[in-house]
DNA sequence: TCATGCATTAGTATAGTACTAACGATATTA
DNA sequence: TAATATCGTTAGTACTATACTAATGCATGA
């Protein structure tokens, strides 16, 4: 499939995003949990999670999954890249929802230095269409 | 592997623009040259040339392979895309090299549309950091 | 005619993605 | 307490994309 630097398949990307933006300090999330939002089954979604196990981005404990700290810089590195290009699909006239999932097609592709130089380039906004924070 | 809406892969993408790039009128692109452009062995190289073949990017004849009209329309509009995104980084100060590799790694997943709009919000350069005209 | 080169087929392998079926452990609840 | 439900997990299947080697078949030029 195909890999970013941090060797991330999609799948794999939408697993650690949602482990960042869902997870509560307190209230890891589950496997179930994590298998209903990506709307996969169980089996699948352990599947994802063993790769990502595999390549340290993930720990579980008695059910409880959460990000390890290589896999909640990479998460936010992610999503600082997501953020710089939703951005610019929006300032481009991108609707914000079609803005979002075309910044989520390549936001792991994409190296985030050369993102923090796009960033600059569209005159550095401090959050994201949504109202989010660029940089972390 | 990764699809976008052209529903083509990142080596199917590869192969697109190859085909486009390379080929010119009278010398159509031949198995053996691919490969080694691609750096794959031939077998490889006609497992990829088998799935543009089924998608309707590709015909072959006399083991001459060329692009169909689909095919070449669809390696204009990724073309577009990514010299639109090769463009932005390099204003943006990535190197030209690197914002040309970057560029590749998503203009295939990008919707053209969008990347027309993009296109307009970084002042609409008429050519890529190359010289290549942006719009065909 | 024969060797070389090229296209092609068959078979193997790996990664990623997703499924069903089944099993084991735990927890709820009737 | 016993039955049921829930959850995590394993095993097995499947399909796409990617790339390989080995072998076969065809055509052309020496």
């Amino acid at each position: 499939m195909t890999k970013s630097t941090n060797n991330v398949s999609k799948r794999e990307r939408d697993c650690l995003i949602l482990l960042k933006e869902e997870s509560r300090g307190d209230f890891p999330m589950r496997l179930h949990e994590i298998a209903s939002t990506m709307h996969i089954k169980p089996p699948s979604a352990l599947n994802i999670i063993r790769r990502l196990k595999t390549k340290g981005f993930v720990e579980a404990q008695d059910g409880m999954i959460k990000l390890t700290d290589l896999g909640d810089r990479l998460s936010k590195s992610i999503l600082m890249v997501h953020r710089t290009f939703e951005s610019l699909f929006c300032q481009s006239g991108v609707p914000e929802s079609r803005a979002c999932r075309e910044a989520g097609e390549i936001d792991f592709l994409i190296n985030s230095e050369n993102a923090m130089k796009v960033l600059k380039r569209i005159d550095n906004p401090a959050s994201c269409p949504h109202g989010k924070p660029i940089k972390a």
